[in-house]
DNA sequence: ATACGTTATGCAAATATATGCATATCGCAA
DNA sequence: TTGCGATATGCATATATTTGCATAACGTAT
């Protein structure tokens, strides 16, 4: 969920975390939304998406539903019942937000090494 | 202690937050250590550091006292007594540190900014 | 000696978060 | 009509984090 921590010379490491939210600004988009989504969509359920990730359905439900009201639309087409007992689809619009996540994060990711290695060397400076 | 809430067309925030942390990755520095240091430049004692930031001393002293573990090195000489009571002064390594820290969130801000825009334009294309 | 204001710190209590148990619903297939 | 496996969700419990009370030490000045 957070960034692996970087070494210095001084023995610190940068850390850093980007999430997303609401309007309202209480409620949260949690990283985790986007590893669920990604591995749904091969795997077809939310609950081996949960198991993949080693979390359970109960706080993976918890995760997409939470999502899903802060953004006012679905990201899963949930079916119940049925021949393997049910089924999720990521929705279009959450393949999009999911790639323009994965995108952001790249650049994200990028920014945070350049910035960093400027950090350290100011810091360890004469 | 967190980025504003940064606002799109489809109603989403980001939101980032760095921190630094130690070897062991237990134990962060808080993004706020960096700001009451920076005011105890100014004030001259963490007590006025804490209540500008309104923020008890307790929670301030805790901020600073793990920070300076973590880094194993001073970020305040203190003094106990005397005419005012007491007071701290920000060691020349903790400037230093804080100069960098400044120079990187600087930094971040402008690399988050650049980002975001690319996401909210990826999320809501055609 | 006493008072004052700051630094110093343990620790109990209050909050907030996370975890996961328990139970229900659903739809197909045997 | 019974079983299966996935989705659905309340809620009690557990865990983690935060808060701040209480108390002490310190050094100058009166």
């Amino acid at each position: 969920m957070d960034t692996p921590p970087r070494p210095t010379r001084t023995d610190v490491f940068l850390n850093y975390k980007i999430w997303l939210s609401g309007l309202t600004g209480n409620g949260q988009i949690q990283p985790e939304a986007f590893s669920l989504l990604e591995n749904i969509r091969n795997s077809g359920t939310l609950k081996a998406a949960a198991d993949a990730a080693d979390m359970s359905y109960r706080k993976a439900w918890g995760i997409i539903t939470d999502a899903e009201e802060i953004l006012g639309y679905s990201l899963l087409e949930k079916h119940r019942g049925g021949k393997d007992g049910g089924n999720s689809t990521v929705t279009p619009a959450a393949i999009k937000l999911l790639e323009a996540y994965q995108a952001l994060q790249q650049r994200f990711d990028e920014s945070v090494e350049k910035a960093f290695e400027e950090f350290v060397q100011r810091v360890n400076k004469q």
